[in-house]
DNA sequence: TGACGTAGTCGTACGGTGTACGCATAACCT
DNA sequence: AGGTTATGCGTACACCGTACGACTACGTCA
């Protein structure tokens, strides 16, 4: 009976997604939200519980878009290096939202998604439902690690550059380390990284 | 000539964690530290750069704690165990910083001591410095994903439980996974992750 | 002994935040 | 046309980080 609502999840997260990827996760405020959709502030509060509901809004689409349909006929362990890449890549597209993304995994459906079809490749790839637990979480928390670092402090910038010129004798190994760590491109150390995740994965499925 | 200093970095570290334990991180503001430290708010800022700083050295407070001496004597994917289960250990104390550590980890001189001492393992096992740089970012990459995954929502936590009782049309895996995943304790997981993870890098190692 | 210069202390203020409350209003149904 | 009812949102409050500058306690030197 009432006159029709103005806004809907999508709106809002598209707007703070635009908010955040123009100008960083600082700038997100139930304030800007309101500002970017040209509604007074306390609407915002007519479709979403408050900040943290923002938040996993945002969260929710870069799963969802990291739900992409995966080649049937591949093997296990392809289509799950498919999976982390297009979740890597998805996030590529907003790394502001990074420090959100642990924090809001569990509550976002987008995610689940994303789940589901990782526990699909385990699954066929023998992985008993106990086994696949472990399986799941040791992937979801080095891609999601990983890209934290990437973009927290990736190997090619500047931390590493700090790294590379402390002094030698207190952290030999760390300048060493970090002087060849420059050359080593955020791709490379990703798909290195995951391989070795993988293949430790495929060690632990013929143990049993 | 004036008046001696009242405070140091130790005695700030040490009332922002006992805030942190106390009250969650949320809790942690200029004002609660200072209050923490019988001081006004201000005065803080004579020995701190902001908020940033005062992270920073909860951050680096943890990460001192996990860097414990290593048996030499030991083989290195022992030695990485026991390196990551400190640094697991030393978090466990003050899960309410999880959302910190990476952010702060670049910058925290406590973390370089561990990092050395992790590389010191990888170096002995025969990684060479490229090898080495991957290797220690992806069991950080897991070690700090995994926690963050423990404490936010656990195997055995409520947000499994959620995920157990989703539609099981739609998620067919996910729910009977989560359903063994109850039984998975938080120590079980890590060591299996952790093994899992070891021994990709062993894989990466013995494919040179 | 007394005054001085300096550095530690911190009160105040400003511009931000999330959100509780409650009123005006626009749109639908009768 | 009138009544209902959810929507839109203005205001207010408590909190945040921190810039600024006045006050003050101290170690030193005259």
């Amino acid at each position: 009976m009432p006159r029709p609502r103005s806004l809907d999840h999508d709106a809002i997260a598209g707007a703070a997604l635009a908010i955040v990827d123009r100008d960083g996760l600082a700038a997100l405020s139930m304030r800007s939200v309101a500002a970017e959709l040209g509604v007074g502030t306390m609407s915002l509060y007519r479709y979403v519980a408050g900040r943290e509901e923002v938040e996993r809004l945002i969260v929710d689409r870069v799963f969802l878009a990291a739900h992409i349909p995966i080649a049937k006929t591949a093997s296990w362990d392809r289509q799950v290096i498919v999976l982390c890449e297009a979740l890597r890549a998805a996030i590529a597209g907003h790394p502001a939202i990074i420090p959100l993304l642990l924090v809001r995994f569990a509550a976002s459906p987008g995610a689940w998604h994303w789940l589901e079809a990782l526990l699909s490749a385990l699954s066929r790839a023998g992985f008993d439902a106990r086994h696949r637990a472990v399986a799941v979480r040791t992937l979801q928390a080095y891609v999601i690690g990983v890209v934290q670092s990437e973009y927290l402090n990736s190997l090619t910038g500047e931390s590493t550059v700090a790294l590379a010129s402390m002094p030698i004798d207190d952290f030999p190994l760390i300048v060493e380390t970090a002087r060849s760590a420059m050359s080593v491109s955020p791709d490379q150390e990703f798909a290195l990284g995951l391989t070795m995740v993988v293949d430790g994965l495929r060690a632990s499925l013929s143990a049993r």
